[in-house]
Parts: structure tokens; C-alpha cells; sequence
DNA sequence: CTGTACTGC
DNA sequence: GCAGTACAG
């Protein structure tokens, strides 16, 4: 019947439509402006989320994390750096906080205090400089990490300028890092804040039509090697922690990505 | 940039 | 607990 197809084609362009408005309208309540007539989606940091090992994930405006009340500490940290949002404004240090937003509640920062450990970023307050709220949302204890002051103020530093460095010229790259949380680590405080032993950075870029991923695994102490020295598989930081990154991505490209260990597509 | 510490209220 | 200032890699 003729007529028939007609009509079933009619009413799957209708839906088709529909859903399609839905889905943009959807997008544009995500729109949220940043700053000066700057348009930013909100929370895209949440379109690459890794899973959780232990079912804590909390979303802020400006990254997201999931928290492992064990370690005292976040198992990754998760967030998106536009190009754009590479700035250098200045905005004064706040105190560390309390992550309300984690059930468990994060450790005090005074567990860091005479730990002779530096309270390490782990989204780095450098890449939240585009608004004081932004760059404030980093200082809460849920996004720190106890790290060697050399290490955190050396090659952790120099990763964390390549990667805003990437932002730029790449139109932006998403991120993964944190501390590799395992059994039996030293710790700080009272709360005993665990002392990871390496820690991992992942980069997702999907500013070209061929995606590139770069992952990083730096023991914890200062090293004045090359940077590209450290780049590993991003499934081997998949091994060691258990968690599974941008899960999102098809299979098949996430596979050829995260076995890969090639750093040929990157400058450093 | 990455941070700590000290003074003083 | 918070502000201001000084100092270090």
C-alpha cells in the first residue's frame, strides 16, 4: 500500500523532528554563559565521564570526580579545557574546603598541614583561571592530592603547562588524572590521606576528524627527564587502577587509542 | 606557574 | 578561621 508508506514515512519524520527539537533544546539549557558574551556548554566535562571504582561520583560546575573514601582522595578527576578557557588572569588562593558534595565528606586540609606534603591540584587551579568561580571550585580537599613539593612544583607542572598548552592549539582537549590508588600506601593526618606512588594524566583530543589519546604515568618524585618519556598505554593505567576511560568512545577506536603509546601526533 | 609559613586579629 | 605578607622550586 502506497499510501501507507506515505504515511508511516510522514510520521517518522515528525518523530524524527520532534526528537530533534527535543535534543537541541536540551543543549541549549546546557549553554551557560561564562563570561562577556562567551558561550560554554556546562558540564561537558560530563560527556567523557571514566566509570567509578566506588560508586562516588560528584558533579561541579566546572569538573567532575570520583571519590574513594578510602584513599581520602579522589580516583580521578575529570574535565574539559577549552582553548578558550587558557587564561592568565589572577585571582587570589582561597582556603582549602570541604567537599560537601561528596557523601563521605572529604579530609580537613589540615591533615596536610606540617605533612611536609604539598596540597596538590589535581584539576589545576591554572586551568580554572577564566572565571573566580571556577579557579575557587578547584580548592576544595576532594581535588587535592598529597604530593612532594619537587614533584608537584617540577615535572607535574611542566605536564600541567604542555596540557594547557595542547588546549590551545588543539581547540581544546579533555582530562583524566589523579593518583594511583593502591593497597597499603603511606599516609598523612589523621583522616590518613593516602601517598600515591605514581601519578597518571590522561589527554583526549577530538579537535580532528582522527581522535588522539595521550596517557602519562609519572612516579612520585621530581624528575627532570622529557615528558614523552613517561607516556604509556592508557590500558595499562586501566590495569593499575581498575577504572575505565571515556567508555564512551566506540570500541573499536577506544581500543586502537588505549593500546597505543605513540606520542608522534603531539608536540612537546 | 606550583606551593608553604609566619604574623596578627 | 581569615588577611596580609614573605619566600621557594
Amino acid at each position: 500500500m502506497k499510501r501507507r508508506n506515505l504515511l508511516s514515512l510522514i510520521a517518522v519524520i515528525i518523530l524524527i523532528a520532534v526528537f530533534s527539537f527535543e535534543y537541541l533544546q536540551e543543549k541549549e539549557t546546557q549553554d551557560v554563559i561564562i563570561s562577556e558574551g562567551q558561550t560554554e556548554k556546562e558540564n561537558t566535562n560530563t560527556y567523557f565521564l571514566p566509570t567509578s571504582t566506588t560508586n562516588s561520583v560528584v558533579h561541579h560546575k566546572f569538573y567532575s570526580l570520583s571519590y574513594s573514601e578510602a584513599h581520602e582522595q579522589a580516583e580521578w578527576v575529570a574535565y574539559e579545557l577549552k582553548a578558550n578557557q587558557v587564561v592568565s588572569t589572577n585571582h587570589k588562593r582561597p582556603y582549602f574546603q570541604i567537599d560537601k558534595s561528596v557523601k563521605t565528606e572529604g579530609a580537613h586540609w589540615r591533615n596536610y598541614k606540617n605533612s611536609g606534603y604539598d596540597r596538590g591540584h589535581l584539576c589545576p587551579a591554572g586551568d580554572r583561571k577564566f572565571s573566580k568561580e571556577a579557579h575557587d571550585e578547584t580548592f576544595l580537599t576532594s581535588n587535592i592530592s598529597p604530593q612532594e613539593h619537587e614533584f608537584n612544583s617540577g615535572i607535574w607542572n611542566r605536564l600541567e603547562q604542555k596540557v594547557r598548552y595542547w588546549a590551545k592549539r588543539k581547540d581544546g582537549v579533555f582530562v583524566v588524572t589523579g593518583g594511583i590508588l593502591s593497597d597499603e600506601l603511606k599516609t598523612i593526618g589523621e583522616e590518613h590521606v593516602a601517598i600515591p606512588e605514581y601519578f597518571y594524566k590522561i589527554i583526549y583530543d577530538q579537535s580532528s576528524k582522527s581522535p588522539k589519546m595521550l596517557g602519562f604515568l609519572i612516579p612520585h618524585e621530581n624528575s627532570n627527564e622529557a615528558l614523552y618519556k613517561f607516556v604509556v598505554p592508557v590500558d595499562q593505567i586501566e590495569e593499575l587502577t581498575g577504572i575505565d576511560f571515556f567508555p564512551q568512545l566506540n570500541d573499536k577506536i577506544e581500543n586502537t587509542l588505549e593500546r597505543q603509546s605513540s606520542y608522534k601526533n603531539w608536540s612537546f
